[in-house]
DNA sequence: GATGAATGAGTGTTCATTCAT
DNA sequence: TATGAATGAACACTCATTCAT
């Protein structure tokens, strides 16, 4: 009976058998998300997918909300470990940048939900939401910002408001995966990264290095457990 | 039973009584979605709220969808008719930047609601929405890609793709927006409006105006009839 | 949509069958409730029995809690009009209250469930309640406190707090009616009846008058609507 | 796994922490049936509150029926204990029905519960819940059947059937229990003692005996397993 | 144009109980 | 003795929609 509001029990007391049924609930409502929306979210559904009974899931989380949650925490961190992860690439402002971009580009994509921006839909939910968003949003903002400090201490890009230009070039990002997803369809990832990058240095006056792309880290589906 | 997919009929055929019906149905709708988000549009209190029996509803719209759409496109189509307002602001392209800026600001926090974004809520419905955006997605860009064309076109900002440019900004603008109601909550609107600004006119190269802020057009609260 | 909670709607209103519905409802409810106690009152097997749809119960009532409450405060009603009958059959003291007893007796008996006393098994629902035995409380003492006052005035009685002693009546009544409904199972109404009757006369000092028995009063079944 | 319905076990087998634990279950249903009634007594909560896990109470009772039976069993012997205690009091035969009359004021105010009518929510245990009645009624009643029979004997009372006269004297007093702790709320207990004491006293012509009251025996809470 | 009545399918959640360990 | 895991059936209640009037 792990759930996000219940961290004091430590996690190697569950038995194996009961890991997994937590892991194929999460597994499962995680896509059932990434299909149909938060509001697609049926316990009904949920333990179809699972394979569980509905009562069962009921026993290993409090309620929906708590299901909702979990995916959700699970995926900002995951989330956050990846910008991490393609921030600490080596090279220049501009590279660093880059692989950034591409790697937040490839997460969003892969999910057909954007973390952020789809909070709006849990209107009632606001409330616990806010908690885990304002619990992780420096994990996921403090990588790019270092870039930017950088940058700027180095001379290399004029002095900004650095949060504020990170959560514009998020902005920026979900515009694109929007379109990209819900309007056009066709794929010109290379291209939009490649406009954004371009976009975000001139603005901040980064001069672009163009002597090498970056090679952004591999991006893993969400929800493997051989990362955690 | 005018609906947005049957606009074959003539206007003047509803009765006096009958078009207020259908708009009392609309405002009341449009009110809860802004309340509740999409999935808070139940058929039950949308009769509630419009003073109508459920059953009056369907007389006006075809389905709970049709009133959704319909809703979504007046809305679209106000924000248009705001944005191409602002854009023709006389001034320098930075001012009538700034007032696209603050209008759009403006539209989207009196509201709580992006448009764009919060489509991912309405899974399944996309096929239709997704119509009415690509009706209505030029009419949304097209006032600010003329100041940018006008503005290369001059010699005055550097040359790239004027569509993906504006997307950038629209998404810069949803980000600001998007944390100030469900993050901070405090209102630093006019710093993020200047900020927003800033790296625009940055990333393009347009040297900023500061001789005078433009003041941007009075926003007029929505559904009103007035205007149409 | 006529409920215990709404009655400033005027009762002509609604059609004959939607009427017809609403009764068929409480007749169900309160056969269940016999059969089964509050507990036993499922909205599904309400439905079953009413031959209605869950759903449509929903039309007429706002949840189970009304339900419930129509049933009570009919019932708790129909009871007041029972005994204030009794209490106005013509003869002596003694032979009214005979009546009365008997009256008493006999709705009890005939519903399987003694109303003040079932009270306890409703525990959430009990504010609810209260006002509507606070209301009613005295339509059901009241007849018989008459009788007493009048015999204690005559000189007949002995003074006594009139409303404790009525109380008193009622305790009695329901520890023979439960004992017989749930214990012996025997037909002991009549013996138990007339021991009832000459412990109060006798705790009253009224004489008893055995010249003629009072012929009780005809107890209709409940929830009949030509009573109405 | 002891149970109301298993007595062929010798009670020596359990261990130590067995037993505790069997108490701790029966304490826990007693405190819930008190608090929430006979409807609120659910094996999780029960559970929860024992300190057990649910499976765990399923070793020590057959089932939820079980418990419940348990409960019943204990606590209808508790009362006939007290009732018994009371009766003991030496003195008149008003100042023993005085006694008895506190004492069984006492125990039923004090559990918010009167066992004999609270039968009624038990449908569908009603089969086994008359056994443990039946074989506990002479019990409960035959103390004070023995002040009446002594005093019909001695020419104090007049002659009356004493069990009938004894199940009046109970429902009276349930009849002012509920009252009290149901509709006023007010503590009129002295007030009410004296009332059905006086009309008890009358109905059967004992003399009052005001020359001093008799100090009720003082009432232990329930389920102290020192008494036992 | 308007509505009360009605409904099947669905919502999230709790129930008492079983079983392998 | 003790328990985590699991479950089918039930719970009260809401959903968008239809139809006769």
């Amino acid at each position: 009976m792990r759930s996000v509001l219940d961290r004091q029990l430590h996690p190697a007391e569950s038995t194996q058998t009961g890991i997994a049924s937590r892991q194929a609930v999460l597994a499962a409502a995680q896509q059932l998300i990434q299909e149909q929306g938060y509001a697609g979210l049926s316990m009904r559904e949920l333990a179809r997918r699972s394979g569980l009974a509905k009562a069962t899931i009921y026993h290993h989380f409090q309620d929906k909300r708590d299901v909702l949650l979990s995916v959700f925490e699970h995926d900002i961190r995951t989330v956050a470990e990846r910008i991490a992860e393609a921030a600490a690439t080596p090279g220049s402002h501009a590279q660093r940048l880059r692989a950034v971009i591409a790697a937040y580009f490839a997460i969003q994509v892969e999910r057909r939900m954007v973390i952020l921006n789809a909070i709006r839909e849990t209107v009632g939910l606001e409330d616990q939401i806010w908690a885990i968003i304002r619990a992780h949003r420096d994990d996921l903002l403090r990588p790019i910002m270092s870039i930017l400090q950088d940058a700027i201490a180095a001379g290399v890009a004029r002095p900004v408001n650095v949060e504020l230009a990170v959560m514009a070039l998020f902005g920026m990002i979900h515009s694109f995966v929007t379109h990209r997803l819900l309007i056009d369809g066709n794929d010109f990832t290379a291209e939009m990264e490649e406009f954004v990058l371009e976009m975000f240095l001139h603005a901040l006056h980064i001069p672009a290095d163009r002597s090498a792309h970056a090679t952004p880290a591999p991006v893993a589906p969400l929800h493997t457990t051989d990362t955690e």
